[in-house]
DNA sequence: CCTACCGATCGGTAGG
DNA sequence: CCTACCGATCGGTAGG
């Protein structure tokens, strides 16, 4: 695969006065991710390589290893720089929501928009795994956002029992996790007539969640 | 990757008699798709190579040229072999189930197990598309048994609206697809208790599942 | 952060 | 179906 150097990453400048400028505001690393994420949402993970994401950033391939010990290291860091990313979406649609049911169903509308705005993330959070020993297995800061959507699913069904909550809990999740999956993969086209993804998602949620004091 | 010949594919061997025995009954090819199912099994899609593929089976390199054009021959090979199979265990449970609601928790008790039981197939049918332009598209007689599930759903809410139907055809793909993705990649353990995971997914599906008449 | 390089692997082909 | 091989790519390192 050849790889032009980007534009946008482009290797240091001499200014006028002659002093010589960093790489991207000095970070060299960053600007590797972003290489990594633009890369990883064209190939791949798997079909992503540190020369490629070097090259792109305008480097030489040893360069990377300045920051990263290994091409796993990079794919650390990116996982990482997700969760981050995803617990804080989660955090905040969990407090927007008023009721419990709205909380699931921004929580879940947040978990699709974040598959869907950073698709090399999330495949590098979830869809790594491609062996049982990939290398890259789930961060334990996965659990923070997870855990907002048992508190929610709690506040839902405040008499149901701890099985019950733990099928919606299991339930709620495989939904949101499937339709991102499916919407990103392009599943969907095709098969079912899909028009705004979030109000369908919207829709789909509602539909689906028992109302509270039902079970 | 170091690839030992498997034991179970050995390489031609001559009888007390004399005669060459052909490869795994003649069929070189099924040996070579079930070398790259087991490669995918622990490597992934991408993971996986022709070369390793041959030493699996016992045969040279250059072999699996002689039954698939390319890889992505091969690939495209298994896809199909992955629909055959996941459509005829989807049509299987749409017979099996009495209602229209048994039906679809029929289809999606299979969706999972099929994914379980054949884990490589599953991916290389939907978890392909590493990127928008992988190659490997969605295969059209994916639909085959996608259209069961269409009818069950339009059995189970005869007076609702096409665009309820519609919604709930969603969320039931969704959720069971998410469902078997994440028990695939290992994403519940730690974070929710799963006993017997088909009895699991029926509790999940039925606590989510509408009653006929309801909407 | 660069040049130069290694050892390994890979898809694929020539020519039996 | 095999031997032998090419051209390309890749992760990583030596030694500045």
């Amino acid at each position: 695969m050849k790889i032009l150097p980007d534009s946008t990453m482009q290797r240091p400048k001499r200014t006028q006065s002659g002093e010589k400028q960093p790489y991207h505001h000095g970070d060299l690393r960053a600007a590797l991710l972003k290489a990594a994420l633009l890369l990883i949402d064209r190939h791949g993970v798997k079909g992503f390589s540190l020369k490629d994401a070097a090259a792109l950033a305008g480097v030489s391939t040893a360069a990377p290893y300045r920051h990263f010990a290994d091409k796993q290291a990079l794919l650390y860091a990116l996982q990482g720089e997700g969760f981050v990313l995803f617990n804080a979406a989660l955090a905040e649609a969990f407090a927007r929501g008023e009721t419990a049911s709205s909380k699931i169903v921004e929580m879940g509308v947040a978990y699709v928009l974040f598959a869907l705005h950073h698709p090399a993330h999330f495949r590098v959070m979830f869809g790594l795994n491609a062996g049982p020993e990939s290398g890259l297995g789930p961060d334990p800061s996965r659990a923070s956002g997870f855990l907002l959507l048992v508190e929610a699913v709690a506040a839902l069904l405040p008499e149901a029992s701890a099985a019950v909550r733990n099928d919606l809990v299991i339930a709620a999740w495989s939904l949101v996790h499937g339709f991102a999956w499916l919407q990103i993969e392009g599943a969907f086209a095709g098969s079912v007539e899909i028009g705004d993804v979030e109000s369908q998602l919207r829709r789909t949620l509602t539909l689906t969640l028992p109302r509270a004091g039902q079970s």
